[in-house]
RNA sequence: GGGUGGUUAGCUCAGCUGGUUAGAGCACCUGCUUUACACGCAGGGGGUCAUAGGUUCGAAUCCUAUACCGCCUACCA
């Protein structure tokens, strides 16, 4: 930090956003303005929050994900639609499951010591606390969702909507189970689902192997990159087309070390062009070996047992664990001579999203759901654009994954989650049902001897039902009434699968239409080195520290002006400064309005047009021409384009430009009623459209502004959108502005390349080629006087250049500023000669334009007019230019 | 291996349908206790727009390759 920013601190001038934060989000709290009614006139806008996992709290990418959707339900909130922001949590099965689990073994325990019960009851315990201190969060950060309606996937009514969820597929044949490959995690000691395994690139080796063949000298070798599976094979396979080993076919091979007889099969899916042609197989530990093993009716030998150690059916090698016993394999091939050689070899292994652990493809009985049928009606909602993501190209990337979908492994080997709903009698006849079915319902059975299954049901089992389960589905459908589809998903790019891909199927086959019509895809975020945030890496920000430093406004525009359209944002702790600074920036502002409002009563919501000069036109023009930007970018889910419209407009246009120029040239001076009116009524419609990035400083100036004009006010919430008007913008206006803009820069860039002190105040003259531009001078110059601290003003279409003078020629005007004995003529000749050489280089570009035939012949008529314009008041400036320099030389 | 996004100032990014003196914020340099704001004001320096071709009167912008960075996806042992 440097010595600036320490002496900052203590200034006590600045926006103090911790205490205004706390109080007026009580207070939203207090009057229940999140609250969503579903018996409202208004056309809904609903958004589903994406339930964040109760393992951990919140870092920064909730935080933006949870600005981007407060941001658009409080700017629907303000165009006056019932807006619905359902909040809630997700139990997060497997995450939760391990990290108890871990606990319990640091306090010398398992899960399995003190049973089932308890241990729910435990994790159910832990998941709560947390699940408070995220809804905490959501509250600091300003989110303005309606608590009435908070969700979480195991309340009773969610719960509900699974086990209908489950039964509807069930009866339809869509819910099946299997004894399949499945993804299995050593660790965690359950299946995945595709989705949930990540791949990792990791240097590996690929060993090639030989197998002696039975009652010959002859050898087979395979290639391989996991030997210790061998302990499991049951046939070599060969390419049917290849003639190298034809004669092999249905002959016998000696497994090594184990000496178990296997036989060679031909099968099409071995690639005879890759490895040595010649393919292990087993069917119990690789998911195309398995198919394989089904072709030829091949015997399944299972090796491993669930924690990844090697089993009985691995004979001396039972108990080890999966990577010694491969160690230990390899030296005794090698010894045996059945190592004949070892290769580098880059592979992808399958590893799981929790614990990073490599997967094993594992045999075991799991319950799938068959997704082809309900991928159907997905797939067109996006092809025909009635679900349309942002930005587009994400739906690519939805349509190859849907288009190429696999069944959905569903069971979970955990106690954490809704369990099975089936129930299995002696002789294997299933029930469906959550609680123990009744008599009735197992007709010829005693229902106290049906056992439950074990196992519990993947989490996004149940959020794929999140748009209409947390509205109440399939109990409840006042909610559902009102508030189903929803507007707009917004998530990262990461669960486009898991989840949303799946929610539209859900929604669909459930409800029988789709749950959102938009889906914003936001970027993820990362650090200030670009590597993803994650708690593992230790390389996250925690918002709460964010918002204590800089306030929760701060967080929120920081976060979204950093976060490119569709882009990752690359976010550091002083990213928030920019808003922080902007924050204040309006307080700043807004008190200086305030105070000169005083006891005056400007009209806040409309504009009295008689009573208005150039400057107060020119900020109502480019306050439209904001509006019209800000509210396309919105709808066109560019946040973060309209935020930095927003700010540009605060920033320079009302606060560098029209504040100052509305400035009374004295202190003590009244600034004039028309000019102070229009930046009263400005300044509302800046904090009504500030709102939904930065809630609480808008609320807490809109009422201050208010109190001060009205003596009461309302809630900003529910204030009236500023929606665009044209017949405010007005171009030839803010042209003219453009140029007496361009006359003040000039001014200030002379005086300050002179060293001239600022408080030191001087003639100008100026020579201006038009005469409305030089009246238009004339009558404004009171109020651009002090930003360029003019003395007397000499405007006209022939004044003439004081002898000793610094001189700026910008197009339409030659700007003079008399400053005897101040010029330092050495530098007026540099900057002289700088701006001449730059002027030469653009006179030169645009010369060899119009030199050419071919684009005086092509070019459009507007296009060549202008470079003839721009070629002349080049050459006219130049020469200008060139007298002041050879005035100066003669001094 | 397929798909997809990126490459513009020291850093993070704008620049949407080709004609701009290629912009902003941060950082940097200079000056400033100027009537709200030093979390500020004014001014300044800094870019052969990744590379090579092409289309065009004209390319940061369109097309084609190449390189590098990133993400997603994939059962080649």
């Amino acid at each position: 930090m440097s010595k600036q920013n320490e002496n900052k601190e203590i200034k006590s001038g600045a926006y103090q956003a911790a205490e205004i934060e706390a109080k007026i989000y009580q207070e939203w709290l207090d009057k229940k303005y999140f609250t969503a009614d579903n018996t409202s006139d208004k056309k809904p806008y609903s958004i589903v929050i994406p339930p964040p996992n109760v393992t951990s709290v919140l870092h920064l990418g909730h935080a933006l994900n949870n600005t981007i959707q407060d941001i658009l339900i409080r700017k629907h909130r303000m165009q006056g639609f019932e807006t619905a922001w359902i909040p809630g949590a997700d139990h997060a099965g497997i995450a939760t499951q391990v990290i108890v689990e871990k606990q319990l073994v640091a306090e010398g325990s398992t899960r399995r010591e003190i049973g089932r019960d308890k241990f729910i009851e435990r994790t159910q315990g832990w998941a709560d606390l947390n699940k408070d201190k995220i809804l905490h969060q959501l509250e600091k950060m300003g989110s303005s969702c309606d608590w009435s309606r908070t969700a979480y996937t195991l309340d009773d009514g969610l719960t509900s909507a699974v086990e209908h969820v489950f039964k509807h597929l069930y009866d339809k044949g869509y819910i099946y189970r299997g004894h399949r490959i499945v993804n299995w995690c050593i660790s965690c000691q359950t299946s995945l689902s595709d989705d949930e395994v990540e791949h990792e690139d990791s240097k590996g080796k690929l060993w090639y192997i030989r197998y002696k063949l039975k009652g010959s000298d002859e050898y087979l070798t395979v290639a391989t990159t996991r030997p210790e599976t061998m302990l499991g094979d049951t046939a070599l396979a060969v390419s049917p087309k290849d003639s190298r080993f034809k004669k092999y076919v249905g002959k016998t091979v000696i497994l090594p070390i184990l000496e178990r007889e296997i036989k060679i099969v031909a099968d099409s899916y071995v690639d005879p062009e890759f490895g040595t042609g010649v393919v292990k197989v087993t069917p119990a530990h690789d998911p195309n070996d398995f198919e394989i093993g089904r072709r030829h009716d091949l015997e399944e030998i299972n090796i491993l047992n669930i924690d990844g150690s090697i089993n009985e059916n691995g004979g001396k090698f039972k108990g080890l664990k999966r990577y010694d016993c491969r160690k230990q394999l390899l030296k005794e091939l090698e010894e045996k001579g059945h190592l004949v050689k070892t290769e580098d070899y880059d592979l992808s292994a399958g590893t799981c999203y929790r614990c990073h652990n490599i997967v094993e493809p594992y045999l075991s009985d799991q319950w799938f759901v068959k997704m082809s049928e309900l991928a159907k009606p997905a797939i067109d909602a996006v092809k025909s654009g009635e679900i349309k993501f942002h930005p587009d190209y994400w739906s690519k990337t939805y349509l190859h994954w849907m288009e190429n979908i696999r069944d959905w492994c569903i069971s979970r080997q955990l106690w954490w989650g809704h369990r099975i709903p089936v129930w299995y009698a002696e002789d294997g006849t299933m029930f469906i049902s959550v609680n123990r079915p009744s008599a009735d319902d197992c007709k010829g059975y005693d229902p106290e001897t049906l056992v439950q299954d074990e196992d519990v049901l993947d989490t996004w089992f149940s959020s794929w039902l999140w748009p209409f389960s947390t509205l109440g589905w399939p109990n409840n459908d006042a909610d559902v009434k009102a508030f189903y589809p929803t507007k707009v998903l917004s998530t990262g790019s990461e669960i486009i699968f898991l989840w949303v891909a799946r929610m539209v199927m859900a929604g669909y086959e459930f409800v029988g239409g789709l749950p959102f019509t938009d889906v914003y895809i936001h970027g993820t975020v990362r650090d200030a080195n670009g590597v993803k945030m994650s708690k593992s890496l230790g390389n996250g920000i925690d918002p709460l520290e964010i918002i204590e430093k800089y306030g929760a406004d701060a967080l929120r525009i920081s976060m979204v002006l950093s976060t490119p359209d569709g882009q990752d944002p690359w976010l550091s702790k002083n990213t928030f400064e920019v808003g922080r600074n902007f924050i204040n920036k309006v307080h700043q502002v807004s008190k200086f309005v305030m105070m000169r409002i005083g006891d005056k009563k400007p009209n806040l919501h409309e504009i009295n047009s008689d009573d208005l000069v150039i400057f107060d036109k020119w900020i109502l023009s480019r306050l439209h021409r904001t509006l019209e930007s800000v509210n396309k970018s919105i709808d066109e889910y560019r946040l973060s384009t309209a935020a930095k419209t927003v700010y540009n407009f605060v920033w320079n246009d009302f606060c560098s430009w029209y504040v100052e120029l509305i400035k009374p040239d004295k202190a003590d001076e009244e600034i004039r009623e028309g000019s102070l009116n229009v930046a009263a009524y400005v300044l509302n419609q800046i904090l009504k459209l500030m709102h939904p990035f930065t809630p609480f400083v808008t609320e807490n100036t809109y009422r201050d502004l208010h109190n001060l004009i009205e003596g009461s006010s309302e809630t900003i919430m529910f204030a009236k959108w500023p929606e665009p008007d044209a017949s405010f913008i007005d171009e030839k206006l803010e042209e003219s502005l453009e140029q007496i803009q361009a006359v003040v820069t000039a001014v200030r860039m002379v005086r300050s390349e002179l060293n001239v002190p600022p408080s030191k105040k001087s003639d100008l003259y100026i020579k201006v080629k038009d005469e409305a531009f030089g009246q238009l001078l004339e009558n404004h110059i009171g109020y651009f006087r002090s930003l360029i601290k003019v003395e007397n003003l000499f405007v006209g279409t022939d004044t003439k250049k004081p002898l000793v003078s610094a001189s700026a020629i910008i197009s339409g005007a030659d700007i003079y500023v008399p400053l005897a004995g101040l010029i330092d003529i050495e530098v007026e000749k540099a900057r002289l000669d700088k701006e001449i050489t730059n002027l030469k280089n653009q006179l030169e570009k645009v010369s060899r334009k119009l030199a050419n035939p071919d684009f005086l012949a092509n070019a459009p008529e507007d296009v060549t007019k202008k470079e003839r314009a721009k070629k002349e008041d080049y050459q006219e400036r130049i020469e200008k230019m060139n007298k002041n320099l050879e005035q100066i030389l003669g001094w």
